[in-house]
RNA sequence: GGGCCUGUAGCUCAGAUGGUUAGAGCGCACGCCUGAUAAGCGUGAGGUCAGUAGUUCAAUUCUACUCAGGCCCA
């Protein structure tokens, strides 16, 4: 028996059914290892902090990597897929000062490094449970039993085997460079990471003048960082810019001639001058708390110097930005840096000593004004980075010794590789990701903290260094117990982090090595998954050669751009001179229904735990696929999740049910022999024939991973084609009594029509094809898979082409038709004596073959099918603007007035192949057919309507029989409905009693074959008393009627 | 300030390699249908295709600029 009523199902309940099913039948695990090894479909997931929360936006990128991955597996691949973890980096750190009350780096320290660190490694997994919760819920297949976690020592060691790889290639190197900084963890923020922190914010916006040694004559300079000035060495200028001297208020003031409009008031121009004019000359020092040796304190060129705002005359600071330290390694500037890590003036500063930079602008403004320094104070609002984890702390620009990796000499590489990858969208790959590259700089790679993957260099006193790329390299070195060296090899557990790697010493040739103390960024790590999962090269090495590199496909939100697809693309270009991955969906970003942000403090962030409850997960992932491409911003509503689930979900169940309610009355279960496609009646070829075209349109579009579209391209089928054309069409070969081949057939291919959908909304839809599937496949047993998730993609079987467009003239033809049977107001259960419609002469021979299918549709007894060409049809045309607009030019407009002037003749001459001549302004122009369109057909003396080149006319005159048919309808449809009404089964067999004037008795008693067999009824009586049974009054047409049914006993 | 994306019906979105009548679903109004029925179908109302200028015989579509929103970068 198939099962029933299914569509009145809970979905939550079901879904947490198949979760049980697939759990228990390892369905995952056999949906891997009953694909060929030879034939994969590489895989990699991003790795998430499982210290946060997942919200709805994970379970969009979860969604589609999981579509993609069992699509892959229904086509044979073997799709292997690791989840992981990401468990290093600041985010981590965040959390656990937190926790412990930490505010300072410094603290830390005291609070002890390997405590602390423990703390961190304890507090990542604080979500784990939420996470694979949600991953299992949301039927996301990922093998969560294997993951990857970038804290172990098998991952740092694949870690550190690509930074020695890179080291010795010569790669990583250490320099001074202006990096921002988080002042509060005193760590650098690669660009990534500063990317996060960017707002508007509120900055004094100052110009002060610089006067010029030996002179009256001043520098207008301006600045957005008072703080800076105190460590003012050099003034820069525009080569090429044009300035001015000017007199103002007594004052002798040079700034560029374009920011006149600063100077505020009457001014003097006193003379005009280029920016190489200045170059050179000496000024004298803004604030003199620190001294410098080095010459300093005079005009430069910059070709950075703009005259888009301020003064056009620049100060430079070489600690404290990157333009300004390019300039002072050209002029050999000294750097003056009286500043801490923490941002905090150093204590020769005295007026400021100890005081963040950021808050010490205030005071030095005022000091400024009290010199006489200061031209004008006022507030900007512009964009500036914070700190990404630490709020309403402003990154500094600092220079410090760091670690880099010299991306930039492979730059052209990577450029290069991009271009072979597949981007959906592909503007993200050419446009965001591909302008990132090109205007690629050095990876700052190190970082000053405690908990992320040591950065395993070790340096001698006379800063000779070398990379550990393995632990087998590690156990050389030696710590110091008591004074003794105790060799690494001879220690149990060796922890590649902080502190553990720090007390590892190596002698080399005499000299002691010890670890630079840095950490690396935690992008390395999880750009190093596609090796490091592996623990490669120092296990799996075939297996990741031959199958895990590259990845087919990866998926993450656009927010990795610079993240995790640049760290992934530049690793491997790097190490492998490969891409890492070769095609890639970008996902945006999920935004509420008013398109704003979701977030916590905005209270409109979703849960998906609460839409899984509510929906189930299916729809939820439906929702997402099909509402907007994923890399669209989505606009999240509720309420579109229960219209998917009632709109498709709730059609293809019910398709489903009506199946399962005749199969199972007639004990249906495809035992037959297969019925061949060509000898089953024409309805159930041409669905056959949509499916199979349907399979393979969503082919082509999922394997262009346009998933939006193949999803929406299955809806369509199920709701239009299959449901509210061929059941509906077909319903009365399902209840007619006897079995025979016809039935059968319909059977068949409603069955066919139904497992096929099954599986291709698998991906998409994983519980609901599920459960559709094994209600089908376990009665039938057609199939020998356990899963439709370890089934094999349909193959695209039967298709008649020319069947398809027959019927969807079959289809204009009747929806025309009752479009206007709605106007005229011409009930469809009366029916009608005739229809004439008018089609192009190539289609009438379809149209004629349609004849059954359009006149019981529609009901009307006799489909006439007017020559295009008899008397009583009249045609318009119209010009074909695509062909003549190209082929006449300016002619067009007269041309197309022509056109719409033709009568019969030019249009029989023009179908007939013929050409018509016109004359345009003397000139004679030839017109083909092709120059025109035929538009809709008149047909005189009748009410006609056309769409799309069918024009259809209704003869709408009743006969007395035409309405006594009207009549017994009528009669037929009021005892289904009292048949439903009393309760009755779809195959009780019953009595009719009834009683109504004489020609509604009339009716009944011509049709009373007709009214016995529709509705079951072994007998018609007409009876002015009733007793028992169930009676109902009725109103048909202008006449009133009693009628009573009761159940037959058998 | 620069890059990328978006702007089409009240809402969510299609679409048009430039062609004279721009679509769907939801919502609204009215009607129909009813053995799949807490469905289904039809009709109607609802659009300066964000704005301006240009290219063109023809622009909602191409180009430039402007406005608004988003993301990314400085």
């Amino acid at each position: 028996m198939f099962k029933q009523n299914l569509e009145k199902i809970n979905y939550p309940e079901i879904e947490e059914k198949i979760l049980k099913f697939w759990e228990e039948n390892k369905i995952f695990d056999k949906s891997i290892s009953t694909r060929n090894k030879s034939k994969s479909f590489t895989f990699y997931e991003g790795p998430p902090t499982a210290n946060g929360k997942p919200g709805i936006h994970h379970v969009m990128a979860r969604t589609l990597k999981d579509l993609v991955c069992r699509y892959k597996t229904l086509q044979g691949f073997r799709v292997e897929r690791k989840a992981g973890w990401d468990t290093h980096g600041l985010p981590v750190e965040i959390e656990v000062e937190k926790k412990i009350g930490i505010k300072q780096k410094s603290e830390v320290f005291d609070y002890g490094v390997e405590k602390y660190n423990q703390a961190c490694r304890d507090s990542v997994f604080t979500y784990l449970d939420l996470w694979e919760k949600m991953t299992t819920r949301m039927g996301y297949w990922v093998d969560l039993d294997h993951a990857y976690v970038t804290l172990t020592n098998d991952y740092i060691e694949s870690v550190w085997w690509a930074l020695k790889t890179l080291f010795d290639k010569g790669l990583i190197y250490k320099d001074y460079k202006i990096v921002p900084q988080d002042p509060k963890s005193e760590t650098v923020l690669s660009s990534h990471e500063l990317a996060l922190g960017y707002r508007e914010t509120k900055d004094p916006s100052v110009y002060v003048f610089f006067k010029i040694k030996n002179s009256d004559e001043s520098f207008l300079v301006w600045t957005t960082t008072p703080w800076t000035l105190i460590s003012n060495v050099a003034l820069a200028v525009g080569k090429d810019v044009d300035y001015v001297k000017i007199n103002f208020n007594g004052k002798k003031i040079i700034l560029a001639k374009e920011r006149l409009s600063v100077i505020d008031g009457e001014y003097e121009i006193l003379s005009e001058l280029k920016g190489k004019d200045l170059e050179g000359i000496k000024y004298e020092q803004l604030f003199n708390y620190v001294k410098t040796e080095k010459k300093a304190f005079y005009v430069t060129l910059g070709d950075f110097v703009s005259t888009e705002d301020g003064s056009g005359i620049v100060h430079i600071a070489p600690a404290f930005g990157a333009d300004d330290y390019e300039l002072s390694k050209k002029y050999n500037l000294p750097m003056l840096q009286p500043v801490t890590r923490g941002g905090l003036f150093t204590a020769e500063i005295t007026d400021f000593a100890g005081q963040f930079v950021k808050d010490a602008d205030k005071g030095i403004i005022q000091k400024l004004k009290e010199e006489g320094k200061l031209f004008r104070k006022e507030t900007i609002t512009h964009s500036y980075p914070f700190s990404w984890r630490h709020e309403n702390v402003p990154v500094i620009y600092y220079a410090r010794e760091s670690w880099f990796i010299r991306t930039t000499s492979i730059a052209d590489r990577m450029v290069e590789l991009n271009k072979t990858i597949n981007w959906q969208p592909p503007e993200v790959g050419s446009g965001r990701f591909g302008n990132w590259l090109e205007e690629n700089k050095d990876w700052a790679l190190s970082r000053d903290r405690f908990w992320a993957t040591p950065l395993p260099i070790w340096v001698s006193d006379d800063g000779d260094m070398f990379a550990v790329g393995s632990i087998a390299e590690l156990k050389e070195g030696f710590i110091l117990e008591d004074g003794k060296r105790i060799s690494v090899k001879n220690i149990e557990k060796i922890d590649l982090h902080k502190p553990f790697v720090d007390k590892i010493f190596f002698e080399r040739e005499g000299k002691i090595y010890k670890r630079t103390p840095e950490l690396i960024d935690v992008w390395f790590d999880s750009g190093s998954m596609s090796f490091a999962q592996y623990h490669y090269p120092f296990e799996n090495k075939e297996l990741f050669e031959k199958n895990f590199f590259p990845a087919d496909f990866i998926c993450e939100g656009i927010d990795q751009t610079r993240g995790w697809f640049y760290t992934l693309h530049a690793i491997a270009t790097m190490l492998f001179d490969s891409v890492a991955f070769k095609n890639i969906i970008v996902n945006e970003l999920i935004l509420d229904k008013n398109g704003l942000k979701m977030s916590k403090s905005k209270g409109n962030s979703v849960d998906p735990f609460v839409l899984f409850d509510k929906y189930g997960a299916d729809a939820t992932r439906w929702y997402l696929v099909t509402n907007s491409p994923p890399w669209r911003p989505t606009l999240f509503d509720e309420e579109g999740l229960v219209e998917v689930q009632r709109k498709f979900f709730g059609t293809l169940l019910n398709t489903y049910s009506f199946f399962a309610l005749y199969a199972n009355i007639d004990k249906f279960n495809f035992a037959e022999e297969l019925v061949p496609y060509i000898v089953r009646p024409e309805i159930d070829r041409w669905i056959i024939s949509k499916l199979n075209s349907l399979v393979n349109e969503y082919q082509l579009l999922m394997d262009n991973y346009d998933v939006t579209r193949a999803a929406r391209a299955v809806s369509d089928f199920t709701i239009d084609h299959l449901s509210n054309w061929y059941v509906r069409r077909c319903r009365r070969r399902f209840w007619k009594s006897e079995m025979n081949e016809n039935k059968l057939s319909a059977y068949q291919t409603l069955y066919e029509c139904l497992i096929t959908i099954s599986k291709l909304t698998a991906p998409f839809a994983p519980f609901i094809s599920e459960e559709l599937y094994q209600n089908l496949n376990s009665v039938t047993g057609k199939e020998n898979f356990e899963s439709v998730h370890l089934t094999e993609f349909p193959k695209s079987t039967y298709i008649e082409k020319e069947l398809e467009s027959k019927m969807e003239i079959a289809q204009k033809v009747v929806y025309i038709t009752r479009s206007m049977r709605a106007k005229n107001n011409l009930k469809v259960r009366q029916p009608l004596k005739k229809i004439m419609v008018v089609v192009e002469n190539s289609k009438r021979e379809d149209l004629s073959n349609m004849k059954d299918v359009i006149l019981d549709e529609v009901n009307i007894k006799e489909l006439i099918i007017l020559n295009d060409d008899s008397e009583i049809v009249t045609k318009s045309a119209k010009a074909n603007f695509k062909v003549i607009g190209p082929k006449f030019g300016k002619k067009v407009n007269p041309v197309a007035n022509a056109i719409k002037e033709f009568g019969k003749s030019e249009i029989v001459k023009l179908e007939s192949g013929q050409n018509v001549t016109i004359n345009i302004g003397g000139e004679d122009i030839s017109i083909s057919k092709e120059d025109v369109e035929i538009l809709g057909s008149e047909i005189k003396g009748w009410v006609v309507e056309s769409a799309e080149g069918v024009t259809v006319a209704i003869d709408a005159e009743l006969t007395p029989e035409l309405i006594d048919e009207g009549l017994a309808r009528e009669f037929v449809n009021r005892i289904q409905n009292m048949r439903k009404d009393a309760g009755f089964e779809v195959i009780d067999r019953i009595k009719i009693k009834y009683s109504g004037n004489a020609q509604l008795l009339e009716a009944v008693s011509v049709f009373k074959d007709y009214i016995a067999n529709e509705t079951l009824a072994e007998k018609l009586v007409n009876k002015n008393e009733f007793e028992g049974g169930y009676k109902q009054e009725w109103k048909i047409g202008d006449y009133d009627c009693s009628i009573q049914i009761e159940k037959v006993n058998p």
